[in-house]
DNA sequence: TGTCCGATATCCT
DNA sequence: GGATATCGGACAT
């Protein structure tokens, strides 16, 4: 099996393409030396200043988003509703705060396959929190991503959850894609 | 299927 | 100082 590392041309590309792209694609953490890895199974798009969901809406730019603003790979991570971590990769190019939320990986255990949905137990899962915003994943050797020679199909492509609060247009845009459990 | 609620960093007034 | 959030689990219906 062979196994390419992300680059920085993976990830500064169009948001869409990346977030259609990362599913397959596998997420590589690497916690005192022992290795997890998992396959990404659902994400979803945030297309910076002009989308109403997300936190650069209208060029917010706080020190918690900052992560966004850089180039394409770095790590976004950030705490909703008091205790789950989200996990994000920043893309579309440094200046551009656009970003790909993982949403659910497949994980091989005993032999079998697994899947977590939901982006506060993928980050739970692999021990990912605050000490991982803001690093760059394709040089760190913390968290980064691999496409190794798998083949997936089917995807599938839907409105984003839990954007309610952006208002309807923009909680209707299909901008989230996944695979589903077989 | 629906409602409730935990727990807190971050943002805004 | 007050409101909110890219959620998840529990429990009732």
């Amino acid at each position: 099996m062979t196994a390419e590392r992300l680059s920085r041309d993976d990830f500064n590309r169009p948001t869409l393409h990346v977030a259609r792209g990362l599913v397959g694609s596998y997420l590589v953490r690497n916690i005192k030396g022992r290795r997890m890895s998992a396959m990404i199974a659902e994400t979803e798009a945030y297309k910076g200043p002009r989308d109403a969901a997300s936190h650069a809406f209208g060029g917010r730019r706080t020190a918690r988003v900052e992560p966004l603003y850089r180039d394409g790979g770095t790590v976004y991570v950030y705490l909703v509703y008091g205790m789950h971590w989200l996990l994000n990769f920043s893309t579309a190019g440094a200046g551009n705060p656009e970003g790909v939320l993982i949403r659910a990986i497949m994980v091989e255990e005993k032999g079998t396959s697994r899947f977590i949905v939901g982006p506060g137990l993928v980050t739970r899962y692999l021990q990912i929190d605050k000490r991982h915003d803001g690093i760059d994943a394709t040089t760190s050797n913390q968290l980064w991503l691999e496409n190794r020679d798998e083949r997936v199909r089917g995807i599938k492509r839907g409105p984003r959850v839990g954007v309610d609060y952006a208002g309807a247009y923009w909680a209707a845009r299909p901008w989230r894609f996944w695979i589903e459990a077989r």
